[in-house]
This record gives C-alpha cells, structure tokens and sequence, in this order.
DNA sequence: TGGTATAGGTAAACGGTGTTGACCTGTCAA
DNA sequence: TTGACAGGTCAACACCGTTTACCTATACCA
C-alpha cells in the first residue's frame, strides 16, 4: 500500500503510480492548453505520454476525471474573492475584462474555449457553485447572499459566453478602462440589496 | 424536379422527398424535445421516423443540419425585439426570469439544457449574432450600440447559463417582480450611454 | 410495348470515440 | 521456491456521425 516510489537511484524512477499518474496529468494539461478539450482524444493523451490507454480509466475514472483533477489543482479564480472587501467588484470586473481579451493563462484560455463540451460543463457544473457563489455568499453573508452570488455568476460567466459564441469584439474594442468601470457598475447593482427594489 | 408528390390518393403519401424530409425534421424535433440534443443519436431519429439513416445526411447534410433547420422555423426570441422601444429592457427581463423558471415551450427548455453541445454552440454561435445582437444594435442606433447589444447579450445568456450550470435555486426563490425589476435595471444599465463613465 | 434514366431508399462499412475485461509481468515477501 | 499482487498491456466492446456502393420502383420516351 505504501510502497515508496523512490528506487534509490539518483534520478527518479521512470515508472511506478504516481510517476505514470503524473506523466498523464503533465500530458493532459498540455495538450488541452494546445488543442482545447474535445479535440484531444484519450489515445492522444496515452500517447504523448507513452502509457497505455487503459491507464487513463484507471487513475482517472475516465477522461474527465483528468479535467476535474486540473481544475481542482489549479483552482477558479484563484485569490479572486478574498481580499478587501470594498474592491470586490472592481477585482472581478478586472478579470473578466481580461478574459474578454484573452488573456489568463493558456490552459484557461484554451477551456474557456471547450466550455461547450459536456464534459466540461458536467465538472464545472459542481465548481460554479463551490468555488465561485459559494465563497461569494459566505463573503457577502446577509439574506438573499446566494441570490446576489448568482447574479454576479451570471454575469461573468455572460461575459465569458458573449466572448466564446460572438467573439466580443465590440466590446474589447472600448476603451479599456471604461468597459471596467462599466462591468463593475453591473456588478454592483448585482449585490444591492433586494429588499428595496430597483428604481 | 417538380414531380408532384401527390399521387392522387385520398390520404397523403408516405413516401417522396418531401414526405421524407418532413418525418424526419418531426421525429427530431420530438425527439430533441423529450431528450435533449446530445442524447439523441442520428440513428435514434431515423429509426424513430422509420427512415433510413443515411437520409438524415442526404437531406440535412449533418445531424447539425436538423437543428439549424429547427431553430431556422422557430426563430430566436420571436417578437422580443420588436415592439415599443421604452419597454424593451423589461419585456427582456421578463423573458429571462421566465426562462429562468423553466418556462417556455418544450423544446426551448430542453435546447436550454443542451446548450453545451458543440453543434448547438455552432448553430447559435450565428444566431446570436443575427437574432440578438444585430437587431438589438439596429434597434439602439448610435454609437457603440453593438457594444450596448454585446452587453445586453451577456446578461441574457450568463441568466440562462447560471440556470444550467447552478440551477439558480436562489434566483428562483426571490419575489419573482423584485427579480424581474432587477434584471430590467441590469439590462438599463448595460444601454446607458458607455462616452459618461459610470459611478 | 420495351428500354432506360433517375430519384428515392437501403445495407454495410469506415474511422473515430470513450471505456472495459482478460491477460501478462516483474517485484517483493514468506 | 513459491505465491501474491501492483502495474501495465492488448484487444475488444458498444457506440457515434458519416459515406459509399448498391438496389428498386417509378416515369418517360422511342
């Protein structure tokens, strides 16, 4: 059961669970920055890391195991939430700017492209609500925190779908700081309160 | 080419290209209705309409081809656009909280579910643009109004798209015209004018 | 009437996918 | 020496959307 991996030679050994395990995850990770999701195949995959097919199923479950195992690694929106409190809005209307042009890292850019895929959508169908209203609600605490947490979602993830299906290029042709300030206004009306209503 | 495809008889026939295209084009839609997209597979459909499957790619070119002929005689947000240019914003808001409680006609609700699906996202990948955006542009005038439709698109499609992945259980819950009004306001605030900062 | 062109329909295959079960093999412990 | 077993391999399974080659019944014309 705890059989270490280590074999005592100086470099590490070329096989064993973890090694082979790690190797399909380094793989799975570049190829889908490099080719999105749905076009990577889980031979391609076995393949590029020089492992039978079968061992994908068995570390991962299936294919999308390996998304869900790269997502939790690397998290959604990291560091995004927590902070002061007053620039909430602002930091959030920052990054989905920066997303509408693109930027973010490969990996990320590359999954917002996928975000059609079943797959996909099934593992973030679970991480929406965990990583993202769930930490908004307890952040904003209050009646109503998980109403105001969805509307933000809905949101952001608006922007990041007007930028997949219509490329967005009206909007990353605005002044940069402007579109910000306008997003964070959206936001904003987002999290007030629902008791008095909306002019 | 013209041959009729009456023959004569009392009932319609059962067979010809034209009766053929139509049982298909039915047995999808039924089928996509009940189902979903994804789920449901080319020979499903042909058998369904006891058809051939090679039928669907001669008279449909692809699978894909039933689902733009369909949403090609439904139309997209049928008469929202249109109407009374003051009561636009509300007319949208109410049609995403419907949408949101899971209103609308069968198929619209079961396409809603399978938006994620590479060949719905590449049929609408168009008909946002031409049913959405563009007419909300022409609608608005002025300048910057495809960035004012890309904003207004945002919020419908990330409304729709938190139902999908969360549920939106919270939304759901709120007083249904408090909701309404609110997304109304959202929906002002993505057309006010983008040359005066927000606040 | 006989022959033929053709539209409409069929059967079987192609290449691809994710996934699984049966088998082998090398290492370690008794 | 002999098992046990974790780790790895291979070939198959059941699908998928799509395409190709073939058949057949009808309509037209000499």
């Amino acid at each position: 059961m705890d059989r270490p991996d280590e074999t005592g030679s100086g470099t590490g050994p070329t096989r064993g669970r973890e090694v082979t395990r790690a190797r399909i995850l380094a793989s799975a990770r570049e190829l889908f920055t490099d080719e999105g999701y749905g076009s990577v195949s889980s031979r391609m995959i076995a393949s590029h890391a020089g492992v039978n097919v079968a061992l994908i199923n068995r570390y991962f479950g299936a294919k999308r195991g390996l998304l869900t195992e790269i997502l939790r690694e690397d998290g959604v929106f990291p560091g995004l939430i927590e902070g002061d409190h007053d620039t909430l809005t602002r930091r959030l209307a920052e990054h989905a700017v920066s997303r509408l042009h693109g930027e973010g890292t490969a990996l990320q850019r590359a999954l917002d492209d996928s975000a059609g895929d079943p797959d996909l959508q099934a593992v973030y169908q679970g991480r929406i609500t965990t990583a993202m209203i769930d930490p908004l609600a307890a952040y904003l605490g209050g009646d109503g925190a998980r109403a105001h947490g969805s509307l933000v979602a809905a949101v952001m993830l608006g922007l990041s779908r007007v930028r997949l299906v219509e490329g967005a290029t009206a909007l990353r042709a605005l002044d940069r700081e402007r579109l910000t300030a306008r997003i964070q206004a959206l936001l904003d009306l987002c999290l007030e309160d629902f008791t008095e209503p909306a002019v």
